[in-house]
DNA sequence: TAAACATATGCGAAATATCATATATATGTT
DNA sequence: AACATATATATGATATTTCGCATATGTTTA
């Protein structure tokens, strides 16, 4: 994991706010994900994609939902980065946040 | 300083080892950053303007030479990933940290 | 098996970022 | 003042990223 493909995967508002979310959550669904974030299904699909290509995330199906991960073999560097990030930007997530926690229409 | 901009700032090759060399070595002048990195003159500058712009980094003229540090107004979760990383990352940065104590052909 | 649902992907258009070249500005030196 | 050096910026070309729409895949339920 070089530190350039790391960050070139924070940049993106949906990336990064997907990273922040699930490590606060320890997971989340896609579908959790799209309606906390308030994005359709592609995007937020394409944006996994990535995540998990770059091997930030790891996925695991159960039944009809995905639910994703941070990668348990991420450097801890990055983990850091991560939870000091998602600790000290409640502004950024609280609505996402918020949003999450009145549940998800489908699962 | 919103996390999604701190973190494009980061997503570039050239901003990002620019940001890392002045953490470890509090402040760099432009010539030292354009041999360390090996790019053109043109291209640290405009990288350093946008890092000025985005106020990740001050700059201060002395003489001939103008100095690059960090904002001293950088969020501490800010300066934390950037220790965090270039502390971890030492194959990354140590090919322009050799270039670095060769000492600058200008100043 | 079909229908419904959750998720993933292909593709072209649009937006964004990056770069090289040329040129401008500021400082120091003679 | 004229000139050399260090740094900054403008501009247009090129590359990269992102997105919306359409469609494909995999799973469950009827």
């Amino acid at each position: 994991m070089s530190p350039i493909q790391f960050y070139k995967c924070l940049a993106d508002d949906t990336r990064l706010k997907t990273l922040l979310l699930i490590t606060l959550k320890q997971e989340l669904c896609v579908c959790e994900l799209q309606e906390a974030l308030a994005v359709s299904q592609p995007k937020i699909s394409r944006h996994l994609a990535e995540l998990r290509k770059c091997e930030l995330l790891i996925d695991e199906r159960r039944g009809k939902w995905v639910y994703y991960q941070l990668n348990p073999e991420l450097p801890a560097w990055a983990v850091t980065v991560l939870q000091e990030t998602a600790a000290n930007n409640s502004e950024y997530l609280h609505p996402h946040l918020q949003q999450l926690s009145q549940g998800c229409a489908n699962c």
